[in-house]
DNA sequence: TTGCAGGGGTCAA
DNA sequence: TTGACCCCTGCA
């Protein structure tokens, strides 16, 4: 099963941007907190700041349906926004399968507007190498300030944010302040990854076709990404939705609601395999946020 | 004020 | 299987 549908979203067009309507189970906070991407801000009226494939944009998700997309237009949305956005798929579907488990239903009652986003896989790369034993917080601000050092500048509402560098921009780079980004151990790894994706040793958009089992062989072969890392590559930027990434958090959700004893890593993923097979990113990710939510297995 | 544990893992021994 | 690893925050 594809759980693709037909679109019924009817798009306005607004000063500075754009209006959704008729777009189901897509909650904003949902979307940019459930641990998937690092480069949302939000605002004062919950709408949250984005930067993604070069553009800023601004989005708030409204209780009748609606979108509010500001600092874009009909044609960058249909051209990159609605397969970010992943609006071609029927969530309501995937949560009715899922929710045939008890455990689920309750899971996915917490992030019902749950999206998973189609990242670039560049960009996903590093940013889930400086995740490894990090904080959400200061991998969010790595990722900026490697961004403002090598991305290039774009100016919205009198601000200036910056997109993530190209592996371009990076072409002719020494990298001998690299350390000013504060990614730590994890600069020599950057630097790594660079190296390899820029030479054409490592071809994300081959890895993007390969099967999933191929495809996380063929990540690890970059310093730095190991299972948990590669599974969140391949399920946010490669459309693999057969990955469970398993860290502290999935591995305690996992344990305490389901396996009901401590185990290790690779159980925790045969267990996933088994039960939710081709749903296994999307159960992930409403477990993933339910037990962040409620600090499920934290004493 | 200082010191120490620990965080959305990975690597090497 | 285990400890080290950057850097920073929270808390004693």
């Amino acid at each position: 099963m594809d759980y693709l549908k037909q679109n019924s979203i009817v798009i306005e067009e607004i000063k500075d941007g754009i209006i959704l309507k008729n777009v189901w189970d897509f909650n904003a906070k949902h979307i940019f907190e459930c641990g998937q991407c690092f480069r949302w801000d939000k605002e004062d009226d919950d709408s949250y700041t984005g930067i993604a494939f070069g553009k800023v944009i601004n989005v708030k998700s409204f209780k009748n349906n609606e979108i509010k997309i500001l600092n874009t237009n009909i044609e960058d949305f249909k051209r990159i926004w609605f397969e970010y956005f992943d609006l071609g798929r029927d969530y309501s579907r995937i949560k009715k399968v899922l929710s045939a488990d008890d455990t689920m239903k309750l899971a996915i009652k917490h992030g019902e507007g749950i999206r998973i986003l189609k990242q670039d896989p560049w960009e996903t790369l590093i940013s889930f190498i400086i995740s490894a034993n990090n904080r959400i917080s200061m991998i969010a601000r790595s990722i900026n300030i490697f961004s403002q050092m090598y991305g290039q500048a774009i100016i919205y509402n009198g601000k200036v944010y910056h997109a993530f560098p190209t592996i371009k921009d990076l072409s002719d780079t020494e990298f001998s302040n690299i350390r000013d980004c504060k990614a730590g151990f994890r600069c020599k790894y950057i630097i790594e990854a660079i190296k390899m994706i820029g030479s054409g040793e490592i071809d994300l958009e081959k890895i993007k076709n390969m099967e999933t089992i191929e495809a996380e062989k063929e990540l690890k072969r970059i310093p730095g990404v190991g299972s948990k890392v590669a599974n969140c590559i391949l399920l946010f930027s490669m459309q693999k939705y057969d990955t469970y990434p398993v860290d502290i958090w999935m591995k305690r959700v996992t344990e305490e609601l389901f396996l009901k004893r401590e185990s290790k890593a690779g159980e925790i993923s045969d267990f996933a395999k088994e039960k939710f097979n081709d749903l296994s990113g999307f159960a992930q990710e409403y477990l993933f946020y339910y037990a962040r939510e409620l600090k499920i297995g934290k004493e």
